[in-house]
DNA sequence: CGCCCTTTCTGGTCGTACCAAAATATCTGC
DNA sequence: GCAGATATTTTGGTACGACCAGAAAGGGCG
């Protein structure tokens, strides 16, 4: 049961394993720089002694974790991947993971968990470029309230600067992964002037307590904002169940 | 509602991204429910009117992003993949990203973030059953002080408890995709019963804030264990460049 | 009934061949 | 001589067939 990876260079069965690790090493260790394409498929079976299926399967591999950039018929461009990329090849996992409401109530409750933090360390630690962004956010996202395709747009660039402040390039992957797969949940809401209004307001609340420098108090705005934006969503879900 | 892939040519270039689609699809409706094993790629290929070759690239594709199970000789497993599967799937592209000392820092900094958010919702919201199992890592940490190799597990039990508090099966995934990830770091520091016993020490003052639902304090105490923490890798990685 | 051996099945790899599109070389017209 | 059109080569995508080795299934013998 348990799957317990031993000697790396066992000839057990999977021989593109071994050219992919030998490739990754080689990207890794700058002989590919990024950007660079790879030798073709034919020179690769030389060079190491294979079949094309084989090297086929470990570009194909490297591809699908987004070390290559494999369009149709052009040579593989080698890609250092970034915090996005990690992010994209959880995709059909993910599907499968958002498959029920308890999946998707799960990762939500993560983003919850997240912002809170986010908030608290604006509350703390923004300086007044920060803020700066987050008014100016928060002003697109007011202008936008008759025009509900630009205000979702707007809110998500004001949700956005939070995970922007704490310059950590991990954090605004990981709000586009919320984006992108909280979104079927979203999508399907009616938009309403009125509901965005009351959105703008909650993002305000969060703002001043961000300003009043009151950890506390932005995490008890986001949390109403967030758990209502939940309801919003399951009133939805339950009318296309009902 | 049989998707048969004869018109399927239309796309671009990759035939077995129909095929992917198509079964990921089949596997989602619970048409091959868990656990089942998929038919042999002979009759798929059949099926879908392809070659072997496109057949194997789906299921490959499949089999990396955990989907699938497919050990060398046996029929394809299909998985309803948890939680962790999806971490596993990042391996290489993580790789890349820590291969800084940046990266490093920039994801443990969303370890603190995540912990401080784990521990301040422990000092609120912790029951009896949470208590006692962090009071029981904790004894175990403590008996653990002379050997180094028993204290590092224990250490890590003792942060795992804190993200199964949350009883958010996300969580648990994350733990164990930090301990992975970082682990490489971890493992070449010098063990001294000496750091051991400040360590335990640093989680005994968590503990204690817990029981004194003081998210304040506790989240004081877990940013000084784990910068110290922080700074003891440092110093170890130092000294290899020096 | 159970054990062992043979046959079949199945995935892993290889090789060849062909196609279509891209890249490159070549040619043509000005 | 050079730009643009054309022919050639390169290269990835797919198909087909073959072989191997291990796993599963079937059958014969004790």
């Amino acid at each position: 049961m348990a799957v317990v990876p031993q000697d790396t260079h066992k000839k057990n069965g999977r021989a593109a394993d071994d050219v992919v690790r030998c490739l990754v090493a080689k990207i890794h260790a700058g002989e590919y720089p990024d950007g660079s394409q790879l030798p073709p498929e034919r020179s690769l079976m030389e060079e190491y002694g294979i079949s094309r299926t084989v090297v086929r399967e470990a570009v194909q591999t490297l591809s699908r974790q987004g070390l290559l950039e494999a369009r149709p018929r052009y040579r593989p461009v080698v890609r250092k991947p970034g915090y996005d990329a990690a992010i994209s090849a959880l995709e059909n996992v993910v599907t499968h993971l958002l498959s029920d409401q308890n999946g998707v109530r799960n990762l939500f409750d993560t983003r919850i968990m997240i912002e809170v933090s986010l908030v608290r360390r604006a509350a703390r630690h923004a300086v007044k470029e920060d803020i700066a962004a987050l008014k100016a956010a928060l002003e697109a996202n007011e202008a936008a309230i008759p025009d509900s395709d630009l205000f979702y747009q707007t809110d998500r660039a004001f949700h956005g600067v939070l995970y922007d402040i704490a310059r950590n390039p991990v954090l605004p992957a990981i709000h586009s992964a919320y984006v992108t797969w909280l979104s079927p949940q979203w999508s399907q809401m009616p938009r309403l002037p009125q509901r965005n209004r009351e959105n703008f307001e909650a993002h305000q609340r969060i703002f001043d307590a961000i300003l009043l420098r009151d950890p506390d108090l932005a995490e008890q705005e986001l949390r109403d904002h967030l758990d209502s934006a939940w309801l919003q969503v399951c009133r939805t879900f339950d009318q296309d169940r009902g």
